[in-house]
Formats: C-alpha cells, structure tokens, sequence
DNA sequence: TTGAAAGCGCTAACAG
DNA sequence: CTGTTAGCGCTTTCAA
C-alpha cells in the first residue's frame, strides 16, 4: 500500500480521563463516571470533574469508548440514487428518531453502481451500530452477508431474512388509476424503469392490476434509463401508442418525457396526461407542475430508524417487512382526455 | 440519563486478530501485519492468514485501529442548507479525491440551525480525521474552536485562521450583468438572502459592482427568506421596481419569483428577466428554464478534501483561502429588455 | 461514594 | 520474517 501515513495531527494533544483526574484530585475511573454516569457520583465531585474537565478542553475518545461499550451511537445511512434528492425526508426523519435516544445518523458515500454500493456499505458499516440502507442494488446474498454482522434495515426494497420498509404502490397507484379513468383515459401507459429494478417491477404490478379493475388497458414500455434522458427517448413510442395518460416509472423520467412531448407539439395535459413517482424535489418546479405519486419516505426513514433501535433494546425479532402507503399528488400534469366530454 | 442500554448485540461474536491466530497457528502480530502491512511477511504466512480470516469472516475492529493508530481515514461533510441538493457534487467529488488516499467520506446529519449544526459538527468531528463544512452558519469563534480539534475547511465562507475554500461570484454576475446590459436592461434589481449570510453580501458586492462598470442601476431588496416562498413573496415589490431584470440569491428565490410574476400575468424573459444562483438540481425543470450562476461546488469538494489530506501528509501550511471561479449558465429565463430593439 | 486493576482489539517497537 | 510485550483511552467489575 503506498502513501499510507497516518494523518500528522498537528493538533495540540488532547486531555484524557488521566489528565483530567490528576488535575481534580481523583481517580480516573471516577472521572469516567461523572461524565458518563453521573449519579453513580456524589454531587460535588461531580462539579469539579465536570469544571476541571471544561478548563482542560476534555473531549472523551470515541474509539475508546467505542472499542470498551461496543457501541457506536451511530446509525449509518447509505442512499444509492443519488438522483433523487426526496430521500432527504429519510434522512430527517430517521436522524430525528435516533437523536431522541441520543444517536446520529452518518450518510454513507453514495454508490455509483452495484459494486462501490457494496464496498461503500462494508467500510460503513464498521463505524455505526446499524445500517439504513436506501434503493440497495447489491443482490440479496450480499445483503444477508451485511445482514449478519450488524443490524440492516432496507428501505425501498423487500429481501427475505432482513427488516424492510417499503411503500406499497398499490394506494398512490389505484388513486391515479382511478383518477385518469375517471378522466376518460381508456388507456395508460406505464414507462418501467431499470429491467432489474425490484421498484419498477412492484410498480408495474400495480399499475397493471389497477388498470385492470378499473377496466382500462395497460401497456408497459421499457426505458433506456430512468432518467431525464430516459425519459426524453420515450416520447416517440408514447406517442405512437395512441395512449392519452402515462404513469412512468419516477419523475425524472416524467419530465423529460413531458419536456419532449412538449417540444413536439403536444399539450400537457390537454393532449396527454402524466403521472410520475416519487414526488421529487422540483416536481413542482414544471409548467404544468407535475402529477406524482409520493412515498412518505419520512416515515420510511423514522420506522427504519425505530426497527434498529427497538432491535437493540428488546427481545430478537422476527425480520419483518414494513408496508407504507403510497398516495397520488395530483398537480397540473393529469387532467381529463382529449375526447373526454 | 434514562433508557441508556448498549446495544444488545444479537449477532455472532465477532473473529478478533487472536482467533485468527490461533486458527493459523501464527501470533496475532503477524495476522496484523499481514492483513495490513503486507509485505512485512512471508508470502505463504500471509496466504494461510488471508484464508482463516476469510474462513472465519473476520472483520477488523475499526475502533480498536482507531484507538492505537490515532487515525479513522474519514473525513466529515457537513451541509448546512440541505434545500440545496447541489452539494451532492461536493460529496461526490470529495469523497473521489479521499478514496484515492483510502479515506472514506461520512456526510453528518444536516442541520436546521447554527445551533444543531454547531452540535452535530461536534458529533461528527469526534469520528473523522478532518471535517468539511459546507456554508457553515455557526459563529467565526465556534469555527476557530473547531479547527483546533481537528482539520478544518470551509466551504462557501471565508473565516479568517481557517482554510477555505470559495467560490467568487464575480465572473460569473460580471458575466450575467454584461449579457443583460447587452440585452437592454437598465436596471437589476438584487434579491438578498438571508441578513447575515457571508455569501449573499459577497453576491450583492458582485452585483453593484458590475452595474456600476457596465452603467446599469443597480437596487437591491431583502426577502424575508431564502426559499421559493420568500421568492414568491417578492413579486410585488420587484413589479413595483420597474426593473426588467433581477438576479436572486439563490435559484429558490428564483424559481419562486419567476412562478408568481407569470401568475400575475408577466412573462418571462419578456417582460422580464430572471437569473438564479448555484443551479441547483431542478433549475432545468421551469418554463422556461431557469438561468443561473453556478458554482463549481465538485471542484469545491475535491479541493476541501486535497487540503485535509496535504494537511496530513505534508508540513503545516498556513490556513488559506482558495477561490474558484463562477459561471454564468443562460436558460431560457433571461433575455432582451422589453424596450430593447 | 471512590479507588484499584483488568481488559476491550489492535498496532508497533524491540528482540530473536 | 516472526514472536513478545506494552500500551492506545476508556469503562467496569470488585473492593474498600
């Protein structure tokens, strides 16, 4: 391994529980204490640990007390599409419910591909008590083998053997179903995403059943890539498909679609209606601002946050999947059909 | 301190350098050397120890490294605008430049206030080598006080005893000013962040002072926030102004503004025009698409990230501030003065 | 309530 | 090239 000096801490040296005691007067496991157990210490000693401690600058050593307790305090969190910036909400709100049991949440280096999600997640992993992991596209067998040495969580996606949140597109899904057939759409298209995408699959499932107890027809197409771009390509085939509403796969793919169907001509939603997913960050930033069925990835995050926790305080649990509705914000992007009267 | 138990730890005990050892039949001197000083032992020795730690899944204590080596080879990000996913560039960037070293990249949860950031940069400093704190909110001497713990930079403030790294915003506005200027604008209206944000002052200073060599007026105004809903908040005075250009101090404001105006019936660029800052994620989204001036916040990253590293390597440096330079990005929303030929 | 002492898992001299 | 030994700074029994 070359270049691989330890940093050069040029810093002034940092006081430990030795030089703190030596400076009261007392014994360094009593200085442990009032700091990190105070109660199990008389009151005064207390206060003159604690002063003494506040004159020297103490900062107890984390590894420390890490490598004797065992435990971090740390939640890891590791998001591998970093193209949805909505997964905010999950950090939030998980970052939320850990602090009240005096926790953090540390964001892992997000993952290009399968394969740096996978060291990313690995050299995480180390340094926190459990790990969130958000859209994991590292296979299952993988996932278990991370499963095993500490607590994961996976939000997003259902594997069997670990805990999961994931949000059911069923709800969001009828309600835009429902909506547009009401509209006077006979028929959706739905833009999938990735082939291998867990998501895109669940989301297809959905739209299809959807579509099918409302009595309209369904047709899947397949996308380049989930992107703006992707999205863009599609406009062609969807509009050769003669359908007047769309639901794609995410709202990147929504607004690139609806940007290029745009530039040909065609009015949203007058001419075609558009429904996307997930609610991004700027969803709303288009004219007509776009129609998306939203996960509330919040929650997602603070049941995540709360599976770990509860793991490390109770009993072992089973692992469980978690289900969240999904729910349809309706903006200007879907409206009624063409021929609709 | 109540409900305050370590974590019940529910998976197998972990495989620690002496099982390892005795497994190989080797002292746990070697298995330490040959898992991460390779090339201090023999070939075979290190096969045989790379195998039984494989065998028995063993996964070095990251604190107990930690603890004896005195470095994590981590570094901290912490963001303190989180509406402004444009950062992701200066994790991805910066989280490049550390993997080269083996450092790996923690993003610390974000924070609401000066006060959460100030604590949760605490948090995070205890567990990394150096810390990067992007537009940071907390006082001059808080940010002294941290750089004593450990390294620290600043990203979009300039704090003096602390390096940093900013970008200027004069190319890009003197860019912005001229293209308006050109196109027949009289009058830029500036709509100010936050009272006391460092870089708002530096963009409005930007500002006034290409007005001033390209001899268009300059008027600046105060928004109540620096959000879409401050942005929208200002429409009426920036009507009232009679300017028929404004540039905002950051692309929420823009976006924000741009809505509200061609609500009230303006049209944008044509009535007027409309230029953001940062280009944010979603900046392409609008109708018309917004234009702003963008920060090479990547460049920030890889850049905060090589002086935490140089730091380690080589001899003190003096703290010091570099600059990067701004660019004007032309969308849509700006374009030729009403009045203009 | 406080002190003494052991040890968490690892690395780094220093010998051999 | 490999074994021996001594801690890193903290917490935590066990005694006093």
């Amino acid at each position: 391994m070359p270049a691989d000096e330890a940093p050069v801490q040029t810093k002034k040296a940092k006081a430990t529980i030795y030089d703190v005691a030596q400076q009261a007067g007392v014994n360094p496991s009593t200085v442990s204490r009032a700091l990190s157990n105070p109660g199990r210490v008389s009151p005064q000693t207390r206060r003159l640990v604690e002063i003494t401690a506040g004159v020297l600058n103490f900062q107890a050593n984390h590894s420390a007390q890490v490598l004797q307790t065992g435990s971090t305090r740390m939640l890891g969190l590791l998001v591998s599409d970093i193209t949805n910036p909505n997964f905010f909400g999950i950090l939030r709100e998980a970052g939320r419910v850990a602090t009240q049991q005096q926790y953090s949440v540390v964001l892992g280096n997000a993952a290009e591909s399968a394969a740096t999600e996978l060291s990313a997640a690995r050299r995480l992993i180390k340094t926190v008590d459990g790990l969130i992991l958000v859209s994991p596209r590292m296979s299952e067998s993988n996932l278990q083998l991370l499963a095993a040495t500490k607590k994961v969580v996976a939000i997003n996606r259902e594997v069997s053997g670990i805990d999961c949140v994931v949000p059911d597109p069923d709800r969001g899904v009828s309600q835009a179903v429902r909506f547009l057939a009401g509209n006077g759409h006979q028929k959706i298209v739905f833009a999938a995403g990735p082939e291998m995408s867990w998501m895109s699959a669940r989301r297809w499932d959905a739209v299809s059943d959807a579509c099918e107890w409302c009595h309209v027809t369904a047709e899947r197409i397949e996308s380049t890539s989930p992107t703006i771009d992707g999205g863009r390509k599609l406009a062609r085939t969807i509009k050769a498909s003669g359908a007047t509403a769309v639901i794609t796969h995410n709202d990147l793919m929504a607004i690139g679609l609806m940007h290029e169907l745009q530039g040909a001509g065609m009015a949203v939603p007058e001419a075609i209606s558009i429904v996307g997913f997930d609610d991004i960050f700027g969803a709303d930033f288009t004219t007509p601002s776009l129609s998306s069925i939203r996960s509330p990835l919040g929650e997602c995050g603070s049941l995540a946050a709360g599976l770990i926790l509860n793991s490390f305080a109770g009993t072992p649990q089973e692992p469980k999947s978690l289900m969240v509705d999904t729910e349809l914000v309706i903006r200007g992007s879907a409206g009624p059909a063409r021929s609709a009267p």
